[in-house]
RNA sequence: GCCGAGGUGGUGAAAUUGGUAGACACGCCAGCUUCAGGUGCUGGUGGGGGUAACCCCGUGAAGGUUCAAGUCCUUUCCUCGGCACCA
């Protein structure tokens, strides 16, 4: 009575897929292709929860759909494997990170199988594996090759607690922005990536694909171009040079004075004798705060500074302006120097009052300048060959002037830094050079993959080494092209690299000659849809256009950008419950009264939203979902319970009711004699299939399932209350069906008689005719409210309308006695008369 | 502080893009079925008033445009994401 036995039902098409390869990537290369992407996860120990299925199941339910409508698919599963994790959990158990990964790698596989995705895991990966990262390695190559990749001593973001750098990318306010680790600064010979090359051609194709406008401009943002000048100005007394970044070279006549970052280089060549201890102390000072501090009291903290004693000579007047230091100025941006206009530049401004030195109006407008900036355009004053220009001419005279005079020129400069390539730890990828005689030589290829040593330890070593330093039999090691010893290098890739270009090896991903087939490549490229989170804005998407660029400048690769269609679902919360002493409870510890929530003991918890996490006490698992309800009912849910990009709160009820759909649709199909091979005149149940598969199909381009499924429901509540039911109708039911809920369709399918899969079958096309209603309900107003409606014929004209309308009994109560202004009518809509 | 997205029943959400607000589902209520129910079926369910027909109010708040506003405009409040001395 109650429905269909879920678990021997899904077991038996999970097999039966799996037997018939049924899910096998097309080699024909007479269709049209899709290419349908998930963002691969990382394969953590603690395993799937409900969140993470989402974005799985979305992409799933279009793949499936896709191969309905005749496309080659490509949808495909693998494992991003390497990072901290695995290591920091080998280090815990005493075992290695390759049993660690590859233990966690069995969980989730095992839990994704059980929804029933239709991936083609002929072509799974996993980018810790050598076979894989000989090439993430050959890639790193081509990069070292062109010069795009290289060693510098540079200030990194040194994090103590995990023992590795992190980029830029990683850190946000002081902190590991995964952890909450604290980061430091410190000098450190590293590999660098250098992306700044690209940010041209980052921003450029940018507006070419089809991704949420919100990620386009995080990433503009992030790569943060900028237009002004570089301008140069001789230090007093003295052969050196300030060089200065400005947007504003216009306001160049209100300089009073120039700032240089505390950590500028030439501070310690200008600063006067007698300012030098100050100088030192200021700099000392500097140095001892932590990112953090610096960066979380930014904006409006107050302005600090010691002058150097130096001043330098402006180059647009000749004027003499002293040189100070300030840590508002960023070492890092621009040219590490800036100089200062306070009539015009808040910062300037603020700093100038500080230290009492002069604000010079050079901009018409605002208020009064000793008071306040004032950034606005206006006519210029006080400037010489600038004045009465507004800002854009001035800019323009200002920068043409200084080229004339080799003073300075136009420069555009980017927030985005080069990429910090290099990780003092054991669980990446190798770094394919070696070291002779202080020399760093590229391996060849032939000699990929560097594979990671075994070790018995994978911490650094005692004198802080990273732990492949360990390795002594692996460190040392002789050039293959000249025999000499060598060194090996003993810092690994971050765990970015092998992201970098996964979706390009799941085209031909068995491939030994080469890391991908160049005709495969051409057939599949682009990625159709990605689909995962928008914590990716920044990193990932930005690291992988980057080295997709580069492969399409080597000719490896033949579209620009990497990724056509880029779809951010939203993140699942669960609810927690937590007492005052901020101590959590599971939800089997807890009931409600009154719409409070207690333990069983009594004791008062609050329920609130959060991040499903083990240690919140909120986790929902496929596994349990799966096991009470069946994967179909899952996936359902998973989709029903709001918009693919907006995410939402588990409601595990919600679960069952989508079960509940899924045995009336199974009823439906099983009730003796409901099913019936003669037409049968419902034209509400019809117009509800019509109207489910217009949904879907719209479903399928905008992402928007919920709708559909609500859809759907209507249908089979049509077709619960009917006595009979078109087999035509149900049939065309179960394959709108069987991309969200793919093995009761398959057994349905196999119900109504069908041999083949229903993966296979064709996607049923609705008939618009079949929407439309031959009576329709017209709603009335009297005077913009509602007093009524009336069912007409939906080709009633007007005047038929209108004499509908004025029948209805509560409306002519209305219209009694009144004076008719004004009738409105919209055809198949609403009358609305206006009355005096 | 700046930039972006969003505020609709007890809950998740719909709303043909200016035309009957709340589809579908959860939850709740009532009835039937059942030895039993974390079952099934039927009906009800935005708030207030009324025996009823109906009436009034209602999409964060306040104004405005319009015959008509969840939808458009102005102001404002709140929530969530991103950036945060970038010269």
């Amino acid at each position: 009575m109650a429905g269909y036995e879920h678990r021997a039902l899904e077991a038996k098409w999970q097999t039966y897929w799996a037997e018939n390869q049924t899910f096998a990537t097309p080699s024909d290369r007479t269709r049209p292709k899709y290419y349908v992407l998930d963002m691969f996860p990382y394969p953590s120990g603690v395993g799937l929860h409900v969140g993470h299925p989402k974005g799985y199941v979305a992409t799933d339910v279009v793949a499936r759909a896709r191969r309905m409508l005749g496309y080659n698919v490509l949808h495909v599963m693998g494992w991003d494997s390497f990072g901290l994790p695995a290591e920091r959990q080998a280090v815990r158990e005493d075992i290695s990170p390759q049993q660690v990964t590859e233990r966690n790698i069995a969980t989730f596989k095992r839990q994704l199988t059980m929804l029933g995705l239709s991936y083609d895991w002929s072509r799974e990966l996993a980018t810790s594996d050598p076979s894989y990262y000989k090439w993430t390695q050959w890639i790193f190559a081509r990069l070292f090759e062109r010069g795009l990749a290289f060693e510098a001593e540079v200030p990194v973001n040194w994090c103590p607690a995990l023992g590795t750098v992190l980029a830029n990318e990683e850190v946000k306010d002081g902190v590991y922005i995964e952890t909450g680790d604290a980061v430091e600064r410190r000098s450190m010979r590293q590999w660098m990536l250098k992306i700044t090359d690209y940010a041209e051609s980052l921003l450029a194709t940018l507006g070419d694909v089809n991704w949420p406008e919100g990620i386009k401009k995080m990433q503009q943002d992030w790569i943060g171009r900028s237009e002004g000048a570089t301008v140069r100005f001789q230090v007093d007394g003295s052969n050196r040079e300030v060089e200065i970044f400005t947007t504003r070279p216009d306001t160049l006549f209100g300089c009073t004075y120039l700032v240089l970052a505390p950590e500028h280089p030439l501070v310690e060549d200008i600063t006067a004798p007698e300012h030098l201890g100050a100088v030192n102390d200021y700099r000392e000072q500097v140095s001892r705060r932590s990112d953090r501090e610096r960066t979380s009291d930014a904006a409006d903290a107050p302005k600090t500074g010691v002058f150097t004693g130096a001043s330098a000579v402006n180059p647009i007047n000749g004027e003499r302006v002293p040189i100070w230091i300030a840590d508002y100025v960023l070492a890092s941006y621009g040219t590490g120097a800036v100089f200062a206009c306070p009539a015009h530049d808040e910062r300037d401004h603020a700093f100038a009052r500080t230290f009492d030195l002069p604000i010079r109006q050079v901009v018409l407008g605002g208020e009064d300048v000793q008071k306040a900036a004032y950034t606005g355009d206006g006519p210029h004053i006080n400037s010489g060959f600038l004045d009465g220009l507004d800002n854009a001419a001035a800019i323009s005279a200002a920068i043409e002037r200084l080229r004339i005079g080799e003073r300075g020129e136009r420069t555009i400069t980017y927030r985005l830094r080069d990429w910090l390539f290099s990780r003092q730890r054991y669980w990446g990828e190798p770094v394919p050079v070696i070291h002779v005689n202080g020399e760093t030589r590229l391996l060849p290829d032939s000699s990929l993959p560097v594979e990671l040593p075994r070790l018995d330890d994978y911490r650094p070593t005692g004198d802080g080494q990273p732990p492949l330093a360990r390795a002594e039999d692996w460190l040392h090691t002789t050039d293959p092209v000249t025999g000499e010893p060598a060194l090996r290098e003993t810092n690994t890739m971050p765990q970015w690299a092998g992201s970098c270009w996964y979706y390009l090896r799941f085209i031909d991903p068995h491939n030994d000659k080469a890391p991908w087939d160049p005709e495969e490549e051409k057939y599949w490229m682009p990625v159709d849809l990605y689909v995962g989170g928008a914590e990716h804005a920044t990193l990932h998407l930005l690291y992988a256009r980057f080295w997709h660029q580069v492969l399409h400048d080597l000719g490896y690769v033949s579209t620009r950008e990497p990724f056509q269609r880029l779809f951010n679902q939203g993140m699942i919360h669960g609810q927690s419950y937590r007492d005052a002493r901020g101590k959590y409870y599971y939800r089997r510890e807890v009931e409600e009264r009154d719409g409070a929530w207690y333990t069983l003991d009594g004791v008062p918890v609050t329920a609130r939203r959060e991040k499903m996490s083990k240690s919140k006490y909120n986790v929902v698992t496929p596994e349990d979902m799966c096991e009470e309800y069946g994967a179909d009912s899952l996936r359902l849910y998973e989709l029903f319970m709001s918009p693919l990009e907006d995410g939402g709160d588990w409601e595990t009820s919600g679960v069952a009711g989508c079960r509940r759909f899924l045995d009336r649709v199974w009823r439906v199909a099983t009730d003796p004699g409901k099913l019936v091979s003669e037409p049968v005149e419902a034209a509400e149940m019809e117009r509800a299939l019509h109207g489910a598969m217009k949904r879907v199909r719209e479903g399928v381009e905008s992402l928007r399932f919920n709708t559909a499924i609500s859809d759907m429901m209507v249908f089979i509540n049509e077709a619960t209350k009917a006595d009979k039911v078109p087999l035509a109708w149900f049939d065309a039911f179960v394959r709108i069906l069987a991309p969200f809920a793919p093995h009761i369709a398959e057994e349905l399918w196999r119900m109504l008689g069908h041999s083949t899969s229903v993966a296979h079958a064709a996607l049923p096309e609705h008939d618009e005719a079949k929407l439309k209603l031959d009576i329709v309900t017209i709603a009335v107003q009297v005077n913009g409210k509602m007093r009524g409606s009336v069912e007409v014929p939906a080709d009633a004209d007007k005047s038929t309308l209108l004499a509908a309308a004025r029948a209805e009994q509560n409306v002519a109560r209305y219209l009694e006695g009144a004076t008719l202004k004004r009738e409105i009518v919209v055809p198949g809509r609403l009358v609305n008369f206006v009355v005096g």
